[in-house]
DNA sequence: TTATTTTGTTGAAACGTTTCTATATGTATA
DNA sequence: TATACATATAGAAACGTTTCAACAAAATAA
C-alpha cells in the first residue's frame, strides 16, 4: 500500500505539502496541487481512515444499530437515514447483534442510531459517557446524552381503538409483542386508555413476540376457546398475519366472525385477504427526520426528544 | 475519553504493561492483569479503534456492499452472512451507495463482500490492488483478486423454461430486469438455451428493470396487445407480483389465459393469490457459505468461484 | 557459589495521517 | 536599499495503540 510518504517521494516535496494538497488546502497552487493529485492517482494512493481518524479524532460514519436485518419495517428506515446522511457527505453503516457492541465501544462511528431492543440501557448510559450523540428509535430513556425518537405508540393506538369500538365491538383483546419493550408497553397503553374512556376492560389477553409465528401459535389457542374475543389488536403486523392466516383456516371469517387490526403497515398487510388495517408510519420519512436531528447534535446543537405520529389506516380486517 | 496513558498512570505501571494486560498476554501474571483489568474499568476506559486499526493494519471488521436496503432478497441473506461472521469474532458492517465507496476506499474494512450493480467493475478491479479479499456476489469478474460467488441463474432458468415448456406453453415471453446485470444477462440465457433445444425462439421480449412499478407499466401494455404471450418469465418475483396485480385487475386470469414465473421466491410471493411459482435461494444458508469463504481467503487461502444452486418451487401461477 | 534461565516490567519505535510552527524565497511598500 | 509582507514549502509533534528489544530481579541449574 502507498502512503502519503511515497506520494511526497513520488512527487519531490515534503509529507506535509501532499496532505494540503490532497486536502485543497489554497496555501498551495493549483498547479502543484493537480500535479501531486496526479501523481498520488498514479501510485494507486489513497489516505488510511484509520490513521486519518486517529489524527482527526472522528471517522464521519455514522452507525445504525438494528436488531436483525430480518424485518420488513427497517428497510424503508434504513433508505431514508441514508439518503439524508449522503447528502452531507457522511458515511452509513448498518450493524446487528455482536457487530453493534463492537463499533459502539470502539468508537468507529462518530454518531448512533440505535433501534435493537438486545442493546441494554444500561449498556447505553454507559456508553454515553463516552460516546455521542446517540439517537435511540426503540425506547424512551431519560439521559442527557441520549435522544430520543420514538413513535407515539400510544396516540395511535388510542385513536385505533377508538375506531374500534365506534364500530361496535366490544370483547377486545390484545395480543403482545415482546412484553417488555417499549413498543409493546405504549402500544398496550393507549389501548387501554381508549377502553378506560369508555369504561370498559379488556377483554383477554394474549403474549406473542412480534413474530408472526408467535401469531400462529396464537391463533391456534385462539380456536379452542368456547368464548372468543370479537376483535384482537395486535401489537403489530406480523403477529397479524400469522393469526389471520391460522384463523382462515379454521373458517373463522375476518371481518364477519372476528375483527383484527395490526400496527406499522408493512408492505404484506395490504397485499393480504382481507386487506389489514393498521397504523402506517412512513418510515423513509422518519429517517430522514432521524437524520437531520443527528447532524444538528452533531454539530453541537441541543435537540428536544420527539414522538413520530402514524397515520391510520382503515382497510378491510375489522 | 480515557486512553491507554491515563490506565498506566492509574495502575502505576507502563502502558506496555497495561497493553499486555488487557490483551491477556502470558507473560502478565493473572493478578496483575485483573487488577489493570479493573482499573481499566473504572475509569471507563475503551481502546480506540483507530489506534488499533492503525498499528496492527486491520480492523477486524468485514464490509458487506449492498444496492438499497429495499430489497427483499437481502434480509436473509445478511442475517446469514453475519451469523456466521459473528461466530469468528468478526464485526459485520452494511452499507450503499456512496457510503460503500467511501469505505472501500479507505479500507475500514479487512474485507469486503458485494452486491451492488451501481459499483462498477472498473472500480472493483483498481480497487483489488490495494484491498484484499473481494467476493463479488452481482457478476461474474476475472480478476485474479477477486472471488466471484454466483447465483447459478442459468441453469434455474434453463429448468425452468423446460418445465414450462412440458406443460405446452408455446408463447413465451421474456421479462427483462435491469438489461446488462449479470443476473438478468444470465436468467435471459438459461431460457434461451432450453427454448433452443427445443427449436423454439423467444416469442417477445419485455424490458423492465427489476420493480414491481417496471412490471405494472409491462402489464399495461401487455393489455394493449392483440397476440399476447401465453406464458410470462419474468427476471425476478418483484415484477412478476406487479404484473400479476395489474392482469388480474383487468380480468386476466392467471394461469388460465397466461402462465407467470418470477425467481428469488420472496416471501410475498407465496401469499399472493394465485401463488408465485419461482426459483427459491436459499439466502441464509448461502450467506452462510459466503462468510465462510471470506473467513479461509482471510487466512490466505485460495478459493474456486463458486455457483449456488437454486431449486424451482412451482405454485399455482402456471 | 556462580552461571543460566525464567519471569515480569519497561522504554521506545512504529503505524499514516494532520496541522502547528518555522523558514526560505519572492514581491510589494516605504 | 531596507523593511515588511505574502507565498510556498518543510520539519516535527501528536493522535493511541502494539510490539520489539532491553533489562532487572527472581528462580533454577550447575
Amino acid at each position: 500500500m502507498a502512503t502519503i510518504k511515497d506520494v511526497a517521494k513520488a512527487a519531490g516535496c515534503s509529507i506535509s505539502t501532499v496532505s494540503y494538497a490532497l486536502n485543497n488546502d489554497k496555501r498551495i497552487p493549483e498547479v502543484t496541487a493537480n500535479r501531486i493529485k496526479k501523481i498520488a492517482d498514479e501510485i494507486n494512493y489513497l489516505p488510511s481512515a484509520a490513521a486519518r481518524n486517529l489524527k482527526k479524532q472522528n471517522t464521519n460514519t455514522i452507525l445504525v444499530a438494528i436488531s436483525n436485518f430480518g424485518g420488513p419495517v427497517y428497510n424503508e428506515l434504513l433508505d431514508g437515514i441514508h439518503n439524508e446522511l449522503a447528502k452531507h457527505e457522511y458515511t452509513m453503516v448498518v450493524s446487528t447483534g455482536a457487530s453493534s457492541d463492537n463499533m459502539l465501544k470502539q468508537r468507529t462511528a462518530d454518531g448512533a442510531i440505535i433501534s435493537d431492543i438486545n442493546i441494554s440501557d444500561k449498556f447505553l448510559r454507559q456508553l454515553s459517557k463516552n460516546f455521542k450523540p446517540i439517537i435511540v428509535l426503540d425506547r424512551s430513556l431519560n439521559n442527557q446524552n441520549i435522544n430520543n425518537m420514538t413513535i407515539d405508540n400510544l396516540k395511535a393506538m388510542y385513536l385505533l381503538t377508538q375506531d374500534v369500538l365506534s364500530k361496535g365491538y366490544k370483547k377486545i383483546a390484545y395480543v403482545h409483542g415482546v412484553k417488555d419493550t417499549y413498543d409493546n408497553k405504549t402500544r398496550f397503553s393507549g389501548i387501554q386508555k381508549a377502553l378506560r374512556e369508555n369504561n370498559l376492560e379488556i377483554f383477554k389477553e394474549y403474549f406473542g413476540n412480534f413474530t408472526k409465528d408467535s401469531g400462529k401459535e396464537i391463533a391456534s389457542k385462539i380456536i379452542e376457546e368456547s368464548i372468543k374475543p370479537d376483535m384482537l389488536i395486535c401489537g403489530n403486523d406480523e403477529m397479524a398475519l400469522g393469526i389471520m392466516e391460522v384463523l382462515q383456516e379454521n373458517n373463522i371469517k375476518i371481518p364477519e366472525n372476528m375483527g383484527i387490526s395490526g400496527f406499522d403497515d408493512i408492505q404484506l398487510s395490504s397485499y393480504f385477504t382481507p386487506k389489514l388495517s393498521s397504523i402506517k408510519i412512513n418510515h423513509f420519512e422518519w429517517g430522514q427526520k432521524i437524520a437531520k436531528t443527528l447532524l444538528r447534535l452533531l454539530k453541537g446543537a441541543t435537540e428536544k426528544s420527539t414522538k413520530e405520529l402514524g397515520t391510520l389506516i382503515i382497510r378491510e380486517s375489522y
